[in-house]
RNA sequence: GGAUCUGUAGCUCAGUUGGUUAGAGCGUUCGCUUCACACGCGAGAGGUCGUUGGUUCGAGUCCAAUCAGAUCCACCA
């Protein structure tokens, strides 16, 4: 529930003077964006307030975008839609906490200033502190600066703080209303040290662990990656289909689309059911080419309908022989190494003098030659079994890489995050169903994920630019390190760098000599710092005063691609850490598809430049497209929507400047009952009636995330209030019924367009701020947000305005099917319709005789009967 | 293979617990400088709600099946 009405720092609940309207002669939306935004910047009217409790707080753990490239559609959509309830709840009298970061650690900045720069780390150069990169970057990537790791970093924090200026300039000019004060940068020296501070406590509650295990190993970034960055894409392979033998020589065929894992074999597999094979298990077969002896295993994973039945188990060719060679105890006979190629040394589980032979042809290869080799000898030696069969079949990449992951052993960190756990995972389900999700539909997607994982969270990463692991080893007298227990910094020291500084205890000359130490290399998966945005951006344990008035916070905006990479993390960050869900709301975006229903993405090229539609359609239009979207919903980039929007802003500027010409100010506003004696009559009042409604309607959807079917309601009403009863009222307005009619119609005008104007304020905060200073002082976005309630001693009968309207268009179709113009006379008519009706037509008849020009007209009373008009005698034309 | 979403006018979409004749905007057709707005105004045409069956007095809405499209997960023998 919303604040006591109190709280709200509304500035026009004591009018004293009324202010005098000035309304420009061409209102026009260009030119909005700059002038609002400097006077909103100057007004601080977006600054959260510290002095504040909990209850008073919205807060709003924002997405921060990584500001290397250039900023899409996509952004302005989903960016645009967490604005509109920000600005709905500061309305509602919510002190909102709505800080926006940026993401500028990980590999995407890494690539861009390769790019842009023209260099690449190298971590054995020495830092030259005088280091300038090339003006222009090599052609060929050879050519390109070998630089320090320090020297690299130097320039990601260069280029990500130029990037970032323009990004907060452009979210700046859609409107947003974030507070630039909260910013943080997930590179910076308090994210590091936060998720240094989340590490280590991970680590001392027994929630992060290290431990040697094959891993999805990158070959070209030559980094192990985790289970959710992983893409599977359509590769074409194929079946090559060669035997092992028996010790009584008998032959038993395998198929494989990886015939160079070969020598890397230690078992086949087949189902334990599976009749074929059952007399094998146990016993041993003799591989081909390389003569090495394993066994025969049964495992109910392998599957009797693939290839022969029974399959090479090899360390490693994917994860399902990690599972197999854990759960029967096999030997490891890894050789595909970090770079991708397979060990020069002969391994010396190939004995045979012919084996020997045949590795050398493989020795130091690429997976992709060695595969040719391996094939080549098969098909040379006559044992490859007839051709290979073409297959189309999904491998893991890494969502960045373009080669295929292999499995590699190694040392890691891992986070617990349910993937070997039940409870844990358990746990994580449960706190799923604590936040509300909008749409509702995307737990299941979360569900989906957390039942679906297989493993724990893989957190370190071989690359420069993130954050480092906090940690150090001990060397041995043989110089080798205790990965067992580690030497942890003190949170006070944080953030820390082990491979610049000395472990807490040592001198820095100690590091790497046998009985000192080593720091850690390695540097936190990207997701490790980007779980914890709602702890960077509340200052955990740097201002915990501010955190607990944040945390948990109210909402997470972010799209659903991410679920199962940013969402989820940051669950089980706050599972960990604070026994805590990290919010109690999460709403899930859509996506922006191109006019052929294409993701719009980078990749493909179809991306459109957002500078370019608020230049042509301005920022309101372009917000207005965005709000018309409900949530979850994958959206067509539409230009249609935006011009809709550009039409309904210029619109309000046009409406209001009439209502204002009118000669209404904010004294006609009605507020209480003195105000609403001045609602005489009953048209006046149907108009406030049906407004009432609107505002409950609105609010209502509001609250629940549903903004979209908020703006529709308000759009409509807007449009039957300048199509119908601005038109009706027109004469009386300009004074031609006597002053108590056209005051009537002064303080429904006023009531009306200073409902509207808040109606509209989180969807087009430019047009109607516009209008609001025209005729208020101060700005409508620290106004409150309008209240049905208010208005319900001046609500008259809703139906009126419907049948006057109803009335009317029959009168205009007179004059259409008549192809007169609207000015044109009408000397009589015939009104035919049920008595209710016709009691709200008497009710308001000289308006409708003003705004059709009826000099007469006969009302007729037939229950049952539509609304009709007929006996139209007109005027001849001017 | 598991899960989720979508299918309503030429186009983009709304349709809240089942309830009269299914709505909006764009586009289209006809007409209009009407003193807030030509970036405007008025009027019209246009739909057997993907298909089939069921529940019900009554189904766009609920159930089942089916077709089509999209997304996530799994799938390297």
């Amino acid at each position: 529930m919303a604040p006591m009405a109190e709280t709200l720092k509304d500035t026009d609940t004591s009018v004293q003077t009324p202010k005098t309207p000035e309304v420009p002669e061409k209102p026009a939306l260009e030119g909005l964006e700059e002038k609002l935004n400097s006077a909103w910047a100057q007004e601080k009217i977006y600054h959260f307030n510290p002095e504040t409790t909990r209850e008073q707080v919205y807060s709003i753990d924002t997405p921060p975008p990584t500001a290397s490239g250039s900023l899409h559609v996509g952004h302005m959509f989903s960016y645009t839609q967490t604005d509109v309830m920000a600005r709905f709840k500061r309305m509602c009298g919510y002190n909102v906490f709505y800080p926006l970061g940026w993401d500028d650690n990980g590999l995407p900045t890494e690539r861009r200033v390769q790019n842009y720069y023209g260099v690449r780390c190298d971590p054995s150069q020495p830092y030259d502190p005088n280091y300038q990169p090339p003006e222009k970057p090599a052609k060929n990537q050879r050519d390109w600066d070998a630089i320090s790791r320090q020297n690299f970093i130097e320039l990601c924090e260069k280029l990500t703080v130029e990037d970032e200026k323009i990004f907060e300039d452009l979210f700046t000019r859609l409107g947003l209303s974030v507070d630039w004060r909260q910013t943080y940068r997930t590179i910076d020296d308090d994210s590091r040290a936060a998720s240094q501070r989340a590490f280590l406590r991970d680590v001392n509650s027994g929630n992060a662990y290290t431990s040697e295990a094959p891993t999805l190993w990158d070959i070209t970034f030559r980094t192990a990656v985790a289970q959710a960055e992983l893409e599977a894409k359509e590769r074409p392979g194929a079946y090559h289909r060669y035997p092992f033998t028996t010790a009584e020589g008998k032959k038993v065929f395998i198929e494989t689309t990886r015939p160079e894992l070969l020598p890397s074999c230690v078992a086949l597999v087949a189902h334990p059911d599976d009749e074929r094979y059952q007399p094998l298990f146990g016993k041993t077969v003799t591989s081909p080419l390389f003569g090495v002896e394993v066994e025969v295993k049964a495992h109910r994973l392998a599957d009797p309908e693939k290839g022969s039945g029974i399959a090479m188990i090899c360390t490693f060719g994917d994860m399902t022989d990690v599972t197999w060679w854990r759960e029967l105890q096999l030997p490891t006979r890894a050789l595909i190494g970090r770079d991708g190629r397979f060990a020069r040394e002969t391994p010396e589980w190939i004995t045979t003098e012919e084996g020997r032979a045949n590795y050398e042809q493989l020795a130091g290869k690429t997976v992709h030659s060695a595969k040719e080799a391996v094939v080549e000898l098969l098909r040379e030696q006559g044992i490859l079994d007839g051709e290979p069969k073409p297959i189309t079949h999904a491998v893991h990449f890494y969502e960045k890489g373009d080669k295929p992951l292999e499995v590699v052993t190694s040392r890691q960190w891992y986070i617990r995050n349910g993937g070997r756990d039940a409870d844990r995972r358990e746990e994580l389900l449960a706190r799923g169903k604590e936040i509300d999700w909008h749409p509702g539909f995307m737990r299941s997607r979360y569900e989906n994920w957390v039942e679906g994982l297989n493993g724990d969270w893989l957190i370190s990463r071989q690359r420069f630019f993130g954050v480092p692991i906090p940690v150090w080893y001990r060397l041995d007298e043989d110089g080798n390190p205790d990965y067992e227990n580690p030497i942890l910094p003190a949170e006070d020291q944080l953030p820390v760098d082990p491979a610049a500084q000395p472990a807490p205890g040592f001198e820095e000359s100690l590091r790497g000599v046998p009985g000192g130490f080593v720091g850690e290399e390695d540097v936190l998966d990207t997701w490790a710092t980007s779980s914890l945005t709602p702890q960077i951006a509340g200052q955990w344990e740097r201002n915990n005063e501010l955190f607990t008035t944040v945390f948990p916070y109210d909402l997470r905006p972010q799209g659903h691609d991410i679920i199962r990479t940013w969402l989820f993390a940051t669950m089980v960050r706050a599972h960990s850490l604070h026994e805590s869900v990290p919010w109690t709301n999460t709403a899930i975006s859509g996506w922006i598809l191109d006019p052929d229903r294409k993701k719009m993405s980078k990749s493909k090229g179809n991306v459109v430049v957002p500078n370019d539609v608020l230049e042509q359609f301005g920022t309101d239009a372009v917000r207005y497209w965005a709000a018309s979207a409900r949530l979850g919903v994958d959206t067509a980039y539409e230009v249609a929507q935006m011009k809709i929007g550009r039409r309904l802003a210029i619109k309000l500027l046009n409406a209001s400047k009439f209502a204002l010409g009118m000669g209404v100010t904010e004294a006609h506003i009605v507020r209480d009952d003195a105000g609403a004696a001045a609602v005489t009559q009953p048209l006046d009042r149907a108009l406030l009636a049906e407004l009432k409604t609107v505002v409950a309607q609105a609010t209502e959807h509001f609250e629940n995330y549903d903004y979209a079917r908020a703006l529709q309601i308000t759009e409509s009403f807007f449009w039957q209030f300048t199509d119908d009863y601005v038109e009706l009222v027109k004469d009386r307005a300009y004074g031609g019924h006597g002053e108590e009619a056209q005051a009537s119609v002064r303080a429904a005008l006023a009531t009306t367009l200073d409902a509207l104007l808040r109606l509209f304020a989180p969807i087009l905060p430019f047009a109607t701020d516009e209008v609001w200073r025209w005729w208020r002082t101060g700005s409508v976005h620290a106004a409150a947000w309008p209240q049905a309630q208010a208005l319900e001693i001046v609500a008259g009968e809703p139906q009126l305005l419907d049948s006057v309207g109803e009335v009317l268009s029959g009168l205009r179709r007179a004059k259409s099917d008549a192809k007169v113009k609207q000015r044109t006379e009408i000397l009589s008519a015939r009104i035919t319709a049920p008595a209710v009706t016709l009691s709200h037509v008497e009710a308001a008849l000289s308006d409708i005789k003003a705004a059709a020009r009826a000099q007469s007209l006969e009302l007729v009373a037939q229950e049952g009967a539509e609304v009709s008009v007929s006996e139209v005698t007109l005027a001849e034309e001017a």
